[in-house]
DNA sequence: TTTTGAGTTGTTCGA
DNA sequence: GTCGAACAACTCAAA
């Protein structure tokens, strides 16, 4: 007698190993069916941005090859998940599905109907984790309540025992026989249309190959100078698997074992990394237990903030032409390379809105559109982080001084020289504030200030009073 | 129960 | 030049 099918359904999990849904269904006996589905319209507006979709193209091709070496190949389908599902389990008989979960609220409410439906029909629905150490709804204070400041958050973490890697059965799968037809990758159109993404590939190996070496190469050397060098741009001080861990690549059971594997805690090091890897967790906390932060603040008092949107400022900054030399090197980094140093992100997202006053969701969506390693709980509490309105916010009068986070952490100004080569000639001591150098060190390092480099959008003094002043007449406002 | 101290990522000012 | 204080309001846990 024949088993019946079990599909496998792919999603931010797109790889082999430390993937329970994958695991679970070659315990299951009969073929075994994985299949991804490209649902855009079922993201709740948070479809997947240009550079999160290049990336994706590259890691569906490459789980294809690692489930073929498996002899599963994968099958690719485009539209509604659930009819999606119910076609393969007409075609294949399949009796069971298996996948890993989300924690994006409108993904979970899909989710939820999805499981529901599937039941309804007769077939077995399972959900697995695979994307974090430790769930949402397995974590909170004392009061039973969701934590909102990281330092308690992380202390109690590391009373729990940490999830570990899931390890694959050595059984050996059969796919279904016939194989349902597959869409061809090309088709689902993830590759942008324009030569936008002409420099990823030399930043950016996107497969599972480019993941695991991407890990031991930080563990080999990086990690034990994380803690100093991961502030400075200019150096390959971090660890740069943030795209690995967003598509679901790398897990972070995977990575918190490979630190402790590789000795660095031991060492003293790897500490700090893991506090990062922890913080990762702290954002699917925040979006579990507040969905709303996505599209609003989590403070109340922010709700009504006297935001004043300017469309041109927006894309000055968008565009990288603010005229601060750290601010347009770190978006034009983001621009040609689909990522940002994590450091230049809070000088960024602190001038967008604090000089700026632009609302944070604006820059919120402007970095889901153009990271590789876009993720919406990390976005959204780093956004409402570098806007004061979210948990463990930073303190309103943290306004960063441009020129000062120039100076400090790109202090020979050669990050600002790769990003923003119109500075290139200018000597580092007025590299991250052309309007103060004499003439003649302009003239001859070939800047035209307002022509060839503008002058800056908002004079710091200027721009750090009027945010000072909107806070205060927020504080008005809201009590 | 109430109080107290501390909290990712900073800047400015005045001594 | 360096250094400490001041810049809110709120969360959380320990005392």
């Amino acid at each position: 007698m024949t088993q019946s099918t079990c599909i496998v359904w792919f999603r931010r999990d797109l790889r082999v190993d430390d993937n329970p849904a994958l695991a679970k269904a070659l315990c299951h006996c009969g073929p075994v069916l994985p299949v991804y589905i490209f649902a855009p319209d079922e993201e709740g507006d948070w479809a997947p941005g240009g550079a999160s979709r290049w990336w994706l193209h590259h890691a569906l091709s490459s789980l294809g090859e690692a489930l073929e070496a498996l002899g599963l190949p994968l099958v690719l389908r485009h539209g509604s998940s659930l009819d999606a599902l119910r076609e393969l389990v007409a075609e294949t008989d399949a009796d069971a599905v298996f996948w890993n979960r989300r924690y994006e609220p409108a993904i979970i409410e899909r989710d939820t109907a999805i499981k529901q439906a599937l039941k309804d029909d007769g077939i077995e629905a399972w959900s697995g984790n695979a994307g974090l150490i430790w769930e949402p709804h397995e974590v909170s204070n004392q009061s039973g309540k969701p934590f909102r400041v990281f330092t308690p958050f992380w202390k109690h973490l590391r009373t729990l025992p940490p999830a570990t890697p899931v390890t694959l059965p050595d059984t050996k799968a059969t796919a279904p026989d016939p194989l349902p037809d597959s869409l061809a990758l090309d088709s689902l159109e993830l590759l942008p249309t324009l030569d936008w993404d002409a420099g990823f590939p030399k930043r950016w190996t996107p497969t599972l190959e480019g993941a695991s070496k991407a890990l031991h190469a930080f563990l080999d050397g990086p990690v034990d100078h994380y803690e100093k060098k991961r502030d400075c741009p200019a150096e390959a001080g971090t660890s740069r698997l943030s795209p690995y861990l967003a598509h679901g690549q790398l897990g972070p059971r995977q990575v918190w074992a490979a630190v402790h594997a590789s000795g660095a805690v031991d060492r003293g090091a790897g500490y700090k990394y893991l506090s990062e890897i922890a913080w990762r967790e702290f954002g699917y906390h925040l979006l579990v237990h507040f969905p709303h932060t996505p599209f609003e603040a989590l403070s109340d008092a922010y709700r009504r903030f006297p935001w004043e949107p300017d469309k041109a400022a927006l894309e000055a900054w968008r565009r990288g032409c603010t005229g601060y030399p750290i601010v347009d090197a770190g978006m034009r980094e983001l621009w040609h390379t689909g990522w940002m140093h994590n450091r230049v992100r809070m000088v960024v997202a602190s001038l967008l809105v604090k000089h700026l006053l632009q609302p944070w969701q604006d820059g919120a969506r402007w970095f889901w559109d153009t990271l590789v390693d876009a993720d919406l709980a990390s976005n959204t509490l780093g956004w409402q982080w570098s806007a004061g309105c979210g948990a463990d916010a930073a303190p309103y009068f943290r306004i960063f001084n441009p020129m000062l986070q120039g100076e400090k952490f790109d202090p020979d100004g050669d990050y600002v020289r790769r990003w923003v080569p119109e500075l290139a000639k200018l000597p580092a001591e007025h590299i991250h504030t052309p309007w103060e150098a004499p003439a003649e060190v302009l003239r001859k390092a070939g800047v035209t200030l307002g022509e060839s480099y503008p002058e800056p959008i908002i004079g710091h003094k200027a721009g750090r009073q009027r945010a000072l002043d909107a806070l205060a007449e927020n504080k008005t406002r809201n009590g």
